[in-house]
DNA sequence: AGCACGCCGACT
DNA sequence: GTCGGCGTGCTC
């Protein structure tokens, strides 16, 4: 380890990658990944402060012009040194750039550039302002005329502005400062992003024999410098957030911090309300509606030991937590922990890297856990607690399946089974409420042609498009839009409809058939602002509805007392997806959406339309096994060397150039083939799932192998190959580990 | 970011 | 000639 790459701690963009510096003998012992150095930097050889990023054997510049280390900071923040070195893992384990890492691990670095936007005060009065703007006319001091006139017009002005709009660098605003004609001020202001009124509830909370087991279970490990990763595995209602919270708040009494890790879309005023009540002022939120200055607020408030606990999404990871003492990940198996933006990394994954760098325990809660933990917890990786009872002893609701193939056959075409729609009949009859949940949008789907098979599609993103309440067809991905056509646009022939129900249909269909209910519906569409999300809820929770319609968004977390049925419209929609995680997602949400049902006084039934009711996942979730789910579908991960069993590495191309796209994923192939590795399965390379978006072509090659390892060796050797290689800039490669959806 | 270098108009 | 503003390019 002779050399060290360094990042110059400059807040710019030019400065935005590493540097070579030679490691003296003195300190090659105490050198760590993370650390803050002291570096000599630029011709005039300034002292800087710089953190270590990686280190090297050989050097890749010329020798000569190598410069030494020149000590390590003092002081250095141990939380920002911990958050590098998770920068340097990710890069390493998921495939991106330094930058890129770093980037995603420290907004921070970001948010000072943001800072920057400072504000220039014009000093002067206008009258020596004209007189001076006609001296720096006479002198041809054209740059300072420029800024000087529009001071003179404004008075003050932003810095960015000023820069790009009268076309001064940063060195004329910093003379006219020293000259006293302006002066630059920044601000920094807090905010609390929680406008919310709470009581802080003194109340001692009780906890049931098993939370109680879970708690002291892991607090024992604690107390004995034990950490490590805990998987509970909980139903929906058997309280684990009581368990969280109990934890929290021993570990706060430690004097240590908490970051708590929520799905976007189950993070909701009542949630963080329970945190508030239990822990008062010191608990802060990070949400999607947050400004970037507000994020970055509450990450300078948890640098400054302003607050103990965290709440959010997938980037609330990043918290720099000076004395980091446990990362809980509530619902650990949502899709959302996986970023879907290079480096494309997974938040409970690299949490356990967190929790081991900075010592912290981490704990995964689920109703119904990934695979992946599940196995690790299995093979004694992780620490297992189950909580199998409903807290307030509600009933389990009773499930039934119904196979439409066998309604077709009899003579049943509406997208209602009978027992479907009797259940419904006697549920809005007696005032009762229910959830009707179809795992799609829009109007009805795509929109194909019964005469020549052919279903109407984007000449862009090749994918179909969707038919619209207003008659338009559109794609979701690229927004290209055309009015329905009267025929087929393939062989003309006027046999062209929707196919298959989307929500809006459905809404439809339940006012159609039963006039006197009153239908809300819940779906991408009439949720695209936060409020309207919070306000169907609501809405819906206070019986202003009888039937809520929607997708995914609402079997996640909340519970709606009034609630007695639950229908679930075609249970084998997400069955169909094209990649291996299908059947796990199913039983996800089918298990969420059986779970919704009867969660008050009265006794709750569930009815599960499919047309494969001998499917191993909708069977397990219609008993609510989750044991037999898992042998089955580990056996299938197993058998196929899928993850979690086996490693898998999705190598993503695109390119605007058809043939030069065609021919580089070929020579990528026969690369990876030539690196003669052992027991490597390549798939590809294949057109991906959307083969075209944005008129940009999309390749994939897949790579699976038993040992983790050996994908990241040969992506390290990729990353090598196309960096010599100028090819690549008109190729972009990605790489996905453990890839969630198709590409 | 901050420094040096080099171009080019202006002034003695 | 020389002085100095101002844009450009580089930093291991």
């Amino acid at each position: 380890m002779k050399f060290v790459n360094v990042i110059v701690d400059i807040s710019s963009e030019q400065l935005d990658r590493v540097f070579l510096y030679r490691v003296p003998d003195a300190l090659k012992k105490s050198l760590q990944i993370g650390m803050q150095v002291h570096i000599p930097f630029g011709v005039s050889n300034r002292q800087r402060k710089g953190y270590v990023v990686g280190f090297l054997d050989e050097a890749n510049y010329p020798l000569e012009k190598i410069k030494e280390v020149k000590g390590i900071v003092k002081g250095s923040i141990k939380a920002e040194s911990q958050l590098i070195a998770l920068a340097a893992w990710m890069r390493e384990n998921y495939g991106s750039t330094m930058n890129q890492a770093l980037k995603t691990v420290l907004p921070v670095k970001q948010k000072t550039k943001q800072k920057q936007s400072r504000k220039l005060v014009f000093l002067l009065t206008k009258e020596e302002g004209e007189e001076l703007l006609k001296t720096y006319q006479k002198k041809h001091y054209l740059a300072k005329a420029r800024l000087l006139q529009a001071l003179l017009l404004a008075g003050t002005l932003d810095g960015k502005k000023a820069e790009e709009e009268c076309q001064v660098t940063s060195s004329v605003i910093q003379k006219m400062e020293q000259d006293g004609i302006l002066r630059v001020e920044t601000e920094t202001v807090y905010r609390n992003p929680f406008q919310g009124h709470f009581q802080r509830r003194t109340k001692v909370l009780t906890l049931n024999q098993e939370q109680q087991a879970a708690v002291e279970g892991i607090w024992a490990d604690y107390h004995k410098g034990i950490r490590k990763t805990y998987l509970l595995h909980g139903v929906t209602g058997s309280g684990k957030t009581e368990v969280y919270m109990e934890l929290i708040a021993r570990v706060i009494e430690k004097g240590q911090q908490a970051i708590v890790l929520i799905p976007e879309i189950a993070l909701t005023f009542q949630t963080v309300m329970r945190f508030y009540e239990r822990f008062g002022e010191r608990v802060s939120v990070i949400h999607s509606r947050l400004s970037d200055g507000e994020r970055y607020d509450q990450f300078m408030r948890a640098k400054d030991g302003g607050i103990d606990v965290i709440i959010g999404p997938r980037s609330a990871l990043f918290t720099p937590f000076q004395k980091l003492g446990i990362i809980i990940i509530d619902e650990e198996h949502e899709g959302s922990y996986k970023s879907e933006n290079v480096p494309r990394y997974h938040a409970r994954e690299a949490a356990i890297y967190r929790a081991e760098i900075c010592r912290a325990s981490v704990v995964l809660g689920s109703a119904t856990p990934s695979l992946e933990s599940y196995y690790r917890a299995e093979n004694g990786m992780y620490g297992y607690y189950k909580l199998t009872g409903r807290v307030k002893d509600a009933k389990m609701s009773d499930v039934s399946v119904v196979d439409l193939r066998k309604e077709l056959k009899e003579g049943n075409r509406s997208i209602f089974s009978r027992k479907l729609y009797y259940a419904m009949k006697d549920r809005i009859e007696s005032g009762e409420q229910i959830i009707l949940f179809l795992n799609r949008r829009g109007l009805s789907g795509f929109v194909s042609c019964r005469s020549c098979g052919q279903a109407i599609r984007c000449p862009h993103c090749d994918v179909t498009l969707s038919l619209h309440n207003d008659g338009s067809l559109r794609c979701h991905y690229c927004g290209y839009e055309i009015m329905m056509p009267e025929s087929c646009p393939s062989c003309g022939s006027r046999y062209i409809s929707g196919f298959r129900a989307g929500t809006q249909q459905i809404e439809r269909e339940v006012k159609r058939v039963f006039p006197k209910a009153r239908v809300l519906r819940m779906d991408y569409d009439t949720t695209r602002t936060k409020e309207s999300y919070e306000q169907i809820l609501t809405a819906f929770g206070s019986r202003e509805a009888d039937v809520l319609v929607g997708t995914q968004m609402i079997v996640k977390g909340h519970d709606f007392k009034g609630v007695t049925l639950v229908g679930v419209l075609a249970a084998d929609i997400s069955l169909y997806a094209n990649d291996y995680r299908a059947a796990e997602r199913t039983f996800q949400l089918l298990t969420q959406a059986v779970g919704r049902a009867g969660r008050g006084e009265l006794e709750g039934e569930a009815i599960i339309q499919t047309y494969m009711p001998e499917h191993y996942s909708i069977k397990a979730a219609s008993r609510q096994d989750y044991q037999e789910f898992y042998k089955r579908e580990i056996l299938y991960r197993k058998l196929m060397g899928y993850p979690p069993v086996h490693s898998m590495l999705g190598i993503y191309l695109a390119s605007a150039l058809e043939e030069l796209l065609e021919q580089q994923s070929q020579i990528l192939a026969t690369f990876i083939l030539e690196q003669k590795p052992e027991n490597l399965v390549l798939i590809g390379p294949s057109d991906a799932a959307l083969s075209k978006k944005n008129d940009i072509y999309r390749k994939v090659i897949y790579l699976k192998h038993e040992e983790k390892q050996k994908l990241i060796w040969i992506k390290n050797k990729l990353e090598e190959k196309m960096e010599k290689e100028t090819v690549w800039q008109k190729v972009y490669v990605q790489f996905d580990f453990d890839p969630l959806n198709s590409y």
